[in-house]
Formats: structure tokens, sequence, C-alpha cells
DNA sequence: TACTGATATACGGATATACGCATATCTAAA
DNA sequence: TTTAGATATGCGTATATCCGTATATCAGTA
């Protein structure tokens, strides 16, 4: 299959689109140690069932998570660690804009890459 | 201020959203090695000149370039390396499911990190 | 001040996105 | 096959986003 440089930018912006919903990052920070079920997701990121499964069908259309049948359970989990890395380092920017800010709060403190590394 | 744990992932999807759109990721790589003004960056990537400082617009508000006046120009930079290096890492994603599902052609080609870094 | 080139903004229409709610599909077990 | 729990999808609505076109603002210069 022929892919162009123009196909290349709008697949690359799908992929930043899939992580540019609070909801998505939240699921995604979820699957950061273990996979997870889809009723875990929705009760650890206070989220509907329907919503949770849609806002996973969108990251599992983009490939950014698997999901794996197990028995009546779908697990979900990370397809690639390397989108973990890019939204810490997007995280990391975000601190830095924050604390420039004088931003407080427990929130903004453990944005701080040691603090979350840990 | 005070930022809640809501608003941190608010902000951060929003600094992904930011990057989720072709014309602004051309922009940002445009950027990569030196400082351009807002008419050599519409020409580069093909757009007219409000779209392309509408795009410049809304980096400019998530702290993603910075804008420095130099006479009638407005020349624009990156203000923070580390998203470079986010959206490298997702470029690298992308290029490997491009590979699984065996795409061809040289903007794919291109894709490949050795290749980028040169 | 008047004029020109560079950049930013306002407005409107088309499309996309997120959400709630209802319902469909799937799997295991009775 | 029926039932129950887990997950996915359909539909309508509110809101956001992208873009083209026109116009406003700003800096430099005559």
């Amino acid at each position: 299959m022929r892919v162009t440089r123009d196909e290349v930018f709008r697949l690359h912006a799908q992929i930043c689109k899939a992580l540019a919903d609070p909801n998505r990052l939240l699921l995604i920070v979820q699957l950061r140690h273990r996979a997870r079920t889809v009723g875990e997701l929705s009760d650890a990121i206070g989220a509907s069932q329907p919503l949770t499964s849609r806002h996973l069908g969108v990251l599992r259309e983009k490939g950014i998570v698997k999901a794996e049948r197990d028995g009546s359970f779908v697990r979900y989990s990370l397809a690639d660690r390397r989108v973990l890395t890019a939204i810490d380092l997007l995280l990391d920017v975000l601190a830095g804009q924050l604390e420039r800010q004088g931003a407080r709060g427990s929130a903004v403190r453990r944005l701080r890459p040691a603090f979350r590394s840990a």
C-alpha cells in the first residue's frame, strides 16, 4: 500500500488526536503497569461503561492499546510503550509551564518526573 | 493558583490537542532546526497566511512555540524541544504500524528514525 | 500623514467530536 | 435455550474544530 507524505502527516495527527482527550489520557495512565478490563477502567476513571468502551475503541483503532478476550471480559493493555513515554514528555512540558506560572496543589507536585517514575 | 487533578488532565489533553492537526505538525517540523517567519512557514506548508497564523496562534497559546517580533516580521521558534521528541516518538509508533502493514513509498522510508535524525 | 508589506482577527459554514441514554452483542453457566 | 454479566454500538444533541474570505492591526518608510 502506497503512502504519501500528506497521508503520513494525517495519520500522525490521528495518533495525536487519539491522545487529545482527558478521559483517554486517564485510560492510558491506568494501563501503565498492568492490563485491565473495561469494567476496571470504567471504575478507575469514573466514567460510564459505554463511554469507556468507546474511548477504548478509539485508542484501539489507532493502535495505541490492544484488546484481548478473557472469558466474558476484555482485557486492555498498551500496544506500544513509546506512547507512554511521549505523553510523559508532554506532561513534563506542562509541569514546566505550570511551575513557571507558580501553580500549586498536590496534583501539580505529582507531575514532577522524579515523583512520577517512582 | 491551585490546580486540581482533573485540571491537569484537561491541560495535558489540551497540549495533545494542539499537536493533533496535520498542518500544525507540519509547522512544528519546520521549526526543528531554526526559527521562521509566518510567511516562510506559510510557504513551507503550503497553507494560506491567515490559516498559518491561526495555527501558530494555537501552538503559541499552548506554549509550544514562541513568537518574537523582528521589524514587521514575527519569527516563530520552538518553546520546548521536548515536544519535538514526543512527536518523533509518536512518529516512530506510526512507522512501526505502517511497516507491519507493509506500507511503501518514500514518505514512509523517511519515517525511519535513523533517516530522520540525519 | 499616507502607503505598503507582514501578521492577526472576525465571521460563517461544513464537518468532527464527546456525551448520555437505550439497546444490541457476546460469553459463560444454568 | 434461557438468563445474567460484560462489553459494544446506535442515535440524537451540544459543542468544538477547521477552513476560506474579508478585514483589521502593526511596523517601517516615503
